[in-house]
DNA sequence: ACTCGATACTTTACTTTGTAAAGCATCGAG
DNA sequence: CTCGATGCTTTACAAAGTAAAGTATCGAGT
């Protein structure tokens, strides 16, 4: 049994499954939770609080499917593509979540859930790079530099594939496996 | 004496101005730029329509500051950290356009005009790329590829610096410098 | 000079949404 | 058996999106 503010995230997938994520309202996701309309304001305070905790609990997702793909890898180097290849899958099996998170304006920045959440998924990509550098593979670069260049060229790529840009360059070809295979040749210049 | 739709979208910027991006109303954007309170909905149809033109006005902006930096360069490298430069001072300088620029839900993502802008930022940087892999640089590599790597990691870089997950690794370094030197090394990596 | 329609908005009106505030029911502790 | 805490609902209202109808101006045709 799940409790309530649990249920009234899940209503929030289940409202943007139905109405696409402008359709979010504060006052829909209550009802579709079986509860009155401002059952939602009521548990997260107001709109911002709700997208806040719903945004969360999705950095929270993409977290743990990153360290998966760093637990179950048998080499540093596969481990650094499957993590792409999940953060890919997110945002194609949740557009709804992976929409929300950048949506600075509708959430509070400065929370700690939130901070703690996206601290989850930095570490992990952290801690594939650190093993991968432990291999031998880019040993003179800066960690920071590393980890920058790769989540952001991940970021940018999925988001640029799934908001229009790159759909004419790669034009009928899948996002996994491209991601995967660009994504390789940069590991490998990066070496 | 410039026409009432663009006074409408400068209305647009006054806005987000003063009241930040999520308080950018239709009606406001009407009332800010001295006309009725259904004036912006009078000329772009509904919101979406508002923020189409306006995201479309960005994307025309960063196309032409892409083209500048390509062609004032006096080499072709230079011209890529100068674009990627242009592309994260639109970002620093213009929040309220750029955090528009991926807000898929409130625009209209198939519209001609919006594509058209887009594709001018999209053949800047090929342009910049083709010339310098003329030079001799990334010789071997596909086009598409090394538009596909450069793009992603620059919009990455540059939304992720703005959203918050690189601020703590970069704790205390400014954009743009930061960007040029983990961009210069990519762009060496790629070679 | 006069009409007519197009252009460029405004006014009115209605619905949805966010949110504050107060209300009510249940339940465990004393 | 009361009492306050809890977990929600009801009520209320202002702001915002948007449809529809209205109005004013102006240029072209007669």
């Amino acid at each position: 049994m799940s409790d309530t503010p649990t249920r009234l995230l899940d209503a929030v997938d289940a409202v943007i499954a139905e109405h696409g994520p402008s359709g979010v309202t504060v006052r829909r996701v209550g009802t579709q939770a079986g509860l009155s309309h401002t059952a939602a304001a009521h548990y997260f305070g107001d709109k911002p609080g709700l997208f806040t905790a719903y945004l969360t609990r999705a950095y929270d997702r993409i977290g743990a499917a990153i360290e998966a793909a760093g637990e179950e890898a048998d080499e540093p180097s596969h481990a650094m593509l499957d993590a792409a290849a999940a953060y890919a899958r997110f945002a194609l099996q949740e557009p709804s979540a992976f929409s929300v998170l950048q949506r600075l304006e509708l959430t509070r920045v400065d929370t700690p859930e939130l901070w703690q959440a996206r601290e989850r998924a930095y570490f992990g990509i952290n801690n594939i790079l650190l093993r991968h550098q432990a291999t031998g593979w880019a040993a003179d670069r800066n960690i920071a530099d590393l980890i920058a260049t790769t989540w952001a060229f991940v970021h940018g790529f999925v988001e640029l594939w799934v908001s229009g840009p790159l759909a004419a360059p790669f034009d009928g070809e899948e996002l996994e496996p491209t991601l995967r295979r660009v994504f390789a040749d940069l590991i490998s210049a990066l070496a």
